[in-house]
DNA sequence: GACTTCTCGT
C-alpha cells in the first residue's frame, strides 16, 4: 500500500476546542464525491486518488476528502495508513470536527487498537450519544464485551446520555456475545418502553440474537413472530437459533418456508429483488449447521449443492467446515478427508482440527496422524494436537471403552440444551 | 457519524 504521508509536522495538541460540525457553505467537491463513491465499491482506490491529491494538489485536500479516506481506512483495517491521516486531520485542524473523530474511534476499532480509541475519545469535548455508542461498538468488535456493558452502563449513569436505538443495539450484541441473559432482557425492558424502537429492525435483529445466543429459544421465537417486515438476517437469526438448540427440523423447516414465499412472490409477479428474501452464504451456514447438529449427512450434502446451482453462492471455507463438521460428526471420516482434499481452497487449521478431534473420537489413528501433519504443515500446531493424538495412543492401547465414552460425552457440544452459556463460561 | 445474521477440537 503506498503511504501518503512523509514528513508531517509536529501535531499540535489542544482538547479545547468546540467541536464543530461540518460548515454548511463548504459543498464537497467534485473530487470528494469521487472518493466518496470509491468507498462503496473499492476503498482502496479512494486512498490512492487520495494519496495522488496530496501530491499533486494539497490545497483540494480538505474535511470531506479526510472523512472518507478515513473511512476507508477502516473498511480496509489498515493501521498505517490510518494513522497517518489522523496525522493529518491533526496538522490541518480538523480534529474539532465531530463527524472525523467517531470516523477515526471507527478506523481504531477496525485496527483492533481499542486503546486509541479510548483516548481520542477523552479528548471529546461534548460526547454525544454517537461517540459513546462508538465506543462501546470498538470495545464489542474487540471480543471486550464485559467492559462494553460497563460503559453503557456508565454512559447512562455518570452522564445521563440516553441511549437511542443504535446503542441498544450495540448493547445487545454484548449481551449476546457473554451469554449475559438478564442484562439482555433488561435491556429487552427498557426497548419496550418505546413503541417506535420496535419500527428498527436492526434493533429487533439484535434482540432475537440475543435471545438466540443467551440459549432462551422461546422468547427468541417471540420476538421473531413480532417482527412484521423481515430481513434475510432476521431469517437467518431464527435458523442458526435453532440449529444451536438442536432443532434441526425447525430450522429447516423455516428454510422451506422461506423459500416457498419466495417462490410464490414470483409467481406473482413480486419477484423482484428488493421483495424476496434470497437466502445469502451465512443463512446457508445456518441451514447446513441444522443438518450437522441432527446428523443428517444426505440433507446436507444437497442443501450445499442447492446453495452453489440453484443460489449461485460460492461456498467459502465456512461452508466447506461446515461440511466436513458433518461428515465426522456421523463418523464418516474418510469421506470428510477426501473432501478435504477435492477443496478447491486451502482447507485451514480449523477445519483439520475437527478432523483430528473426529478421528480422536472415532478412535482413528491415522487420519489422526495425517491431519496432524497438516496441522504442522499450516504452521498452526497447538499444544492440544499433541495431547489430542496422545489420547488416541492411549485410547487405543490400553484404555477401555470407559475414555472413549468420555471423551464422545465431553469432546460434543449436546445439542437440544443451551450449548451457548457453558460455551462461555468455560472458554 | 455510531448498529444486527457466520458452524467446527482441546
Amino acid at each position: 500500500m503506498m503511504r501518503f504521508l512523509h514528513n508531517l509536522a509536529k501535531p499540535f495538541t489542544s482538547t479545547t476546542q468546540p467541536q464543530i460540525n461540518f460548515p454548511k457553505h463548504l459543498k464537497p467537491t467534485r473530487i470528494n464525491l469521487s472518493l466518496k463513491s470509491y468507498l462503496k465499491s473499492n476503498p482502496i482506490k479512494t486512498i490512492l486518488l487520495f494519496s495522488d491529491l496530496l501530491r499533486k494538489k494539497i490545497s483540494a485536500v480538505d474535511s470531506y476528502s479526510l472523512l472518507y479516506v478515513v473511512k476507508a481506512c477502516a473498511k480496509k483495517s489498515l493501521a498505517t495508513e490510518g494513522k497517518q491521516a489522523h496525522a493529518l486531520v491533526i496538522k490541518l485542524g480538523y480534529k474539532p470536527i465531530i463527524f472525523i473523530q467517531t470516523s477515526l474511534m471507527d478506523m481504531y476499532a477496525a485496527t483492533t487498537n481499542v486503546s486509541a480509541v479510548h483516548k481520542l475519545f477523552d479528548e471529546i469535548p461534548n460526547k454525544n450519544v454517537v461517540c459513546w455508542t462508538s465506543l462501546i461498538s470498538a470495545y464489542v468488535q474487540n471480543q471486550k464485551s464485559y467492559r462494553a456493558l460497563e460503559i453503557f452502563r456508565q454512559m447512562q449513569s455518570d452522564n445521563n446520555v440516553e441511549p437511542d436505538q443504535i446503542a441498544f443495539t450495540v448493547a445487545l450484541s454484548a449481551c449476546a456475545d457473554l451469554g449475559a441473559l438478564d442484562k439482555g432482557v433488561s435491556i429487552h425492558d427498557l426497548i419496550s418502553r418505546k413503541p417506535e424502537f420496535s419500527e428498527d429492525l436492526s434493533l429487533m435483529n439484535a434482540l432475537l440474537n440475543m435471545y438466540v445466543k443467551c440459549g432462551d429459544i422461546r422468547k427468541a421465537m417471540l420476538v421473531f413472530d413480532n417482527i412484521r417486515i423481515k430481513d434475510v438476517r432476521t431469517w437467518t437469526s431464527m435458523i442458526v437459533g435453532h440449529a444451536l438448540h438442536g432443532q434441526a427440523e425447525e430450522a429447516l423447516r423455516l428454510f422451506s418456508a422461506l423459500e416457498e414465499e419466495n417462490n410464490s412472490r414470483s409467481r406473482k409477479g413480486r419477484g423482484t429483488e428488493d421483495q424476496l428474501l434470497i437466502p445469502n452464504e451465512v443463512m446457508f451456514i445456518g441451514v447446513l449447521m441444522a443438518c450437522s447438529h441432527a446428523g443428517m449427512v444426505e440433507e446436507g450434502k444437497r442443501y450445499f449443492r442447492s446453495m452453489i446451482e440453484v443460489y449461485g453462492i460460492k461456498p467459502t471455507l465456512s461452508h466447506f467446515g461446515c461440511m466436513v463438521d458433518l461428515l465426522c460428526r456421523r463418523g464418516l471420516l474418510k469421506e470428510a478427508y477426501s473432501f478435504i482434499l477435492a477443496m478447491p481452497i486451502q482447507p485451514n487449521a480449523v477445519i483439520w482440527r475437527t478432523l483430528l478431534g473426529a478421528s480422536g473420537v472415532h478412535g482413528n489413528k491415522e487420519l489422526a496422524a495425517a491431519a496432524r501433519s497438516k496441522l504442522y504443515e499450516l504452521n498452526a500446531s497447538l499444544v492440544g494436537d499433541d495431547v489430542a493424538l496422545s489420547n488416541i495412543y492411549a485410547a487405543k492401547g490400553m484404555w477401555e471403552e470407559k475414555i472413549m465414552l468420555r471423551n464422545e460425552m465431553t469432546q460434543r457440544r449436546t445439542p437440544g440444551c443451551s450449548s451457548v452459556e457453558v460455551g462461555k463460561l468455560h472458554s
